[in-house]
DNA sequence: TTGAATATCGAAAACGGTTTCGTAAATAAA
DNA sequence: TTTATTTACGAAACCGTTTTCGATATTCAA
C-alpha cells in the first residue's frame, strides 16, 4: 500500500486536508466531534506525520545537535545522558556528531548546522580548534548554541563549565601536602581551555609554594592514542625520576599512568602519587583506588541543554559572558595520594 | 538578511532554480562553466541546502536512528563509536534515542521511526521488551533495521551479536577449573537475550560437571540502580556464604561486586572469584585486575551499521535468520580468578 | 426580521528543494 | 540546405505538512 499521508487520512474521513491538520493539533476552529473522529482514525491507521514536511513548513526541526570530540569517554557519555534527559522532556531529537578532536571535522559539522537541520547546538570544542570563525557563523545566523565543558575562550557565548583553575590549584596543593617535591602536570593540549586552566591553577599553586621556575619543567603535553600516551608517560618517568606526583588532566591519561606503573613496577602512591580529573566509576576499586577530581558530567550536560532550550524558546540568543555557569567539581581523596 | 535559499542563489547568478540545483549536484546537463560559476557563488555565500526540503522531495533522510537502553555504558559507547565510524563515511546523520530499559519508550521511539524521519534503525532491545509488535511494524513499512548485541529472539531480522552461550559456558568452566564449588551467575533480566544465553551456557557447563540441581540456586536476577544492586549482591553473599565464584552478566554488576567485596572485606580471588562480561578499560588496573569476557563492542556497532547500510542501499530488507552475524568475544584471564 | 458575530470547514499558497519535461540553440548527419 | 541529434537551460509539478484567508451556516443581538 502507498504511504499513509494526511491526504489519505483526509480522503478516508471525507474531510479536507486543512481540517485534518488542524484537528490533529487540537485547533479551536474544529468541532470536538470532528476532532474525535480524526483522532480515532489517525490512531487506527497508525498515522504519524512526516517530520520533514512539518519542519520545512514550520521552519523548525525539533532537533538539536551535539558536537563533541568523542563518545567513548565517561565524561561525555554522562554529559550526553544529561542532555538526553532534558531533550526527552521537550520532545526533541538529538543528533550526535564526533569531531574526533579534528578542527576540520568540527568546522564542517558546525557548517552543516547552518542549514536549518537543527534548532540549536551543544558543543564541546576539539583540542585542535584555534579559530572561532565557524562559531561566529552560528551566531550570525542566529542559531542558539552553548559550549559545555570545553569552551572557546574569548568567544562570547553561553558556557557551562566547571571550576578548572581552582581544581588544578587544589590538585597541586594536595600533592604538595602529601610530601611531593616534584609534581608534574600531564596535559593533553594546552590550547584546550580546560587544560590550560587546570595547568594554570596547578602552576599557580606551585609558584605560591616557591616551587617553580620554568613552567615547562612541570607541565607536559601528552597527545595521541592510548599506546603513544603510554610511551610518552613511560619516557617521562624514566627520564625524570625526580617526579613523585602527577596530576592527570584527563581521564585517559590516568589510565596510562597506571598501566605504566604496573609495567615498570612503580608503586603508587609510595613512589608516585596520582590525582586525576576523571569521572571513572571504577576509581574506588582501582589498584590503588584513585584520587579524583570528579566533574558533574551529567549536570553539565543537563544544564547546557536547559540553557539551550531557553534560548530556543525565548529566541533570546544574544546571551553573553554573563551566562557562563560554573558547576563545581569535587576532589575525592583516595589511596593513590596517600602520604 | 533573509535566509539564503537556492532561490536567492539563482537570482544572484541570473539562472533558474533548476539549473542551480542541477549544477550543485554535478548533473551532466549543465555546462562546466555554469557549474563552476554556481559552485563559486555557493561557496562564497556559504550556501548550505535545506536538508528537510531535500528529504521531503527525495523521500530519504540520510539519517539513521540508534535506539539503545543507555549510553553511559562502556559497551554502548564503543558501539556508538563503531556506528558513527561508518555513518561518517556514508555522510549519514545519526539520531540517538535512549529507552532507559523501558518497553513503552522503546515502542514509542520505534513508532516515531515510521514517519520517514530515518532511513534505517539500529536497535538494542530494552530489558523489559517482551513483545515484537513494534518491530513488526518496522518490517511492514519496509524500514531497514538490525539488532545489535541485544536481539529479540524468534524475530527474523539481521542481528549482530556475540557468542553469549559459549562465553557463559567458558566462564563457568573457568571458575570450576579454578576450584570453585558454588559458582553463581548474576543476571540482570532473564528475558534479555544476552542474559538468558549467557546463563544457559553457564548452567550447561555446571550440569555437564554434575553440579546443578536447581537452576535458581545458581542464577540470580539483579536489576535496579547501582545502589539497589549493591544491596542485592550484599544480601546474596551474606545469605549464601557457600558462593565462591561469580559470573557477572553485565559490567555494572561487576562493579557492585567489587564494591561489596571491599565493604565487607571479602578478598578476591581468595574467597570469591569473579569473571565479568565487560569492556571496561580499567579491568587490568582494578584491585585485583578483573577477568573479563570482552565483547567486540566497536566491531559490533560497526558491522551492524554496515549491514544496515547495505540494506538501505540495496533496498533488500527481507533478510532473515541467515543474516545473523556472530562476532566472538574473548576471555581474558586476570587476577580475579586466580586459583 | 435583519445585520453582526461566531463556529466550522476548505481552497490554496507557502516552505525549499528535486525532477520531469519541454524548448531553443548549436552541432552533426543527410 | 535541410533534418536529426545533442547540449544547456527553464517552467512547473511535486514531496507532505502548516497556515492564511475566504466561504458558508449558525447563533446572537437589536
Amino acid at each position: 500500500m502507498s504511504k499513509l499521508t494526511i491526504k489519505t487520512l483526509a480522503k478516508e474521513l471525507g474531510l479536507s486536508i486543512a481540517t485534518v491538520s488542524k484537528a490533529l493539533k487540537d485547533s479551536h476552529e474544529i468541532s470536538s466531534e470532528t476532532k474525535k473522529k480524526v483522532l480515532a482514525m489517525a490512531e487506527q491507521l497508525n498515522y504519524v506525520p512526516n517530520p520533514y514536511a512539518s519542519s520545512l513548513r514550520k521552519q523548525k526541526s525539533k532537533t538539536i545537535a551535539v558536537i563533541l570530540p568523542e563518545v567513548a569517554d565517561n565524561f561525555f557519555s554522562l554529559a550526553i545522558n544529561g542532555i538526553q534527559s532534558v531533550a526527552e522532556t521537550k520532545n526533541y531529537h538529538v543528533l550526535i556528531y564526533l569531531s574526533h578532536e579534528s578542527f576540520e571535522i568540527e568546522k564542517n559539522t558546525v557548517n552543516h548546522c547552518l542549514s536549518g537541520r537543527v534548532d540549536g547546538v551543544l558543543l564541546s570544542v576539539s583540542s585542535e580548534t584555534s579559530d572561532a570563525a565557524h562559531f561566529e557563523k552560528l551566531k550570525n545566523e542566529n542559531i542558539p548554541f552553548v559550549f559545555f565543558d570545553r569552551e572557546f575562550e574569548n568567544f562570547a557565548a553561553p558556557k557551562i563549565i566547571t571550576n578548572d583553575y581552582e581544581c588544578g590549584f587544589l590538585a597541586a596543593k594536595l600533592l604538595l601536602s602529601k610530601g611531593c617535591k616534584h609534581p608534574a602536570f600531564l596535559s593533553t593540549s594546552e590550547n584546550l581551555s580546560i587544560c590550560s586552566k587546570r595547568s594554570a591553577g596547578f602552576t599557580a599553586a606551585l609558584t605560591e609554594e616557591g616551587f617553580i621556575k620554568d613552567k615547562h619543567e612541570f607541565v607536559i603535553d601528552c597527545t595521541g592514542t592510548p599506546d603513544t600516551i603510554f610511551d610518552q608517560v613511560q619516557e617521562l618517568l624514566k627520564n625524570n625520576p625526580q617526579i613523585d606526583g602527577i596530576v592527570a588532566s584527563v581521564e585517559r591519561l590516568a589510565m596510562q599512568i597506571y598501566m605504566v606503573s604496573v609495567a615498570n613496577s612503580i608503586t603508587i602512591p609510595k613512589e608516585l602519587k596520582v590525582v586525576a580529573f576523571s569521572t571513572l566509576e571504577t576509581a574506588p576499586i582501582l589498584n590503588p583506588s584513585l584520587t579524583t577530581i570528579t566533574q558533574p558530567a551529567f549536570e553539565i550536560g543537563k544544564t547546557a541543554a536547559e540553557v539551550l532550550f531557553t534560548m530556543i524558546e525565548k529566541k533570546k540568543h544574544n546571551i553573553t559572558a554573563d551566562s557562563v555557569m560554573i558547576l563545581p567539581s569535587t576532589l575525592i581523596e583516595r589511596n593513590s595520594t596517600l602520604a
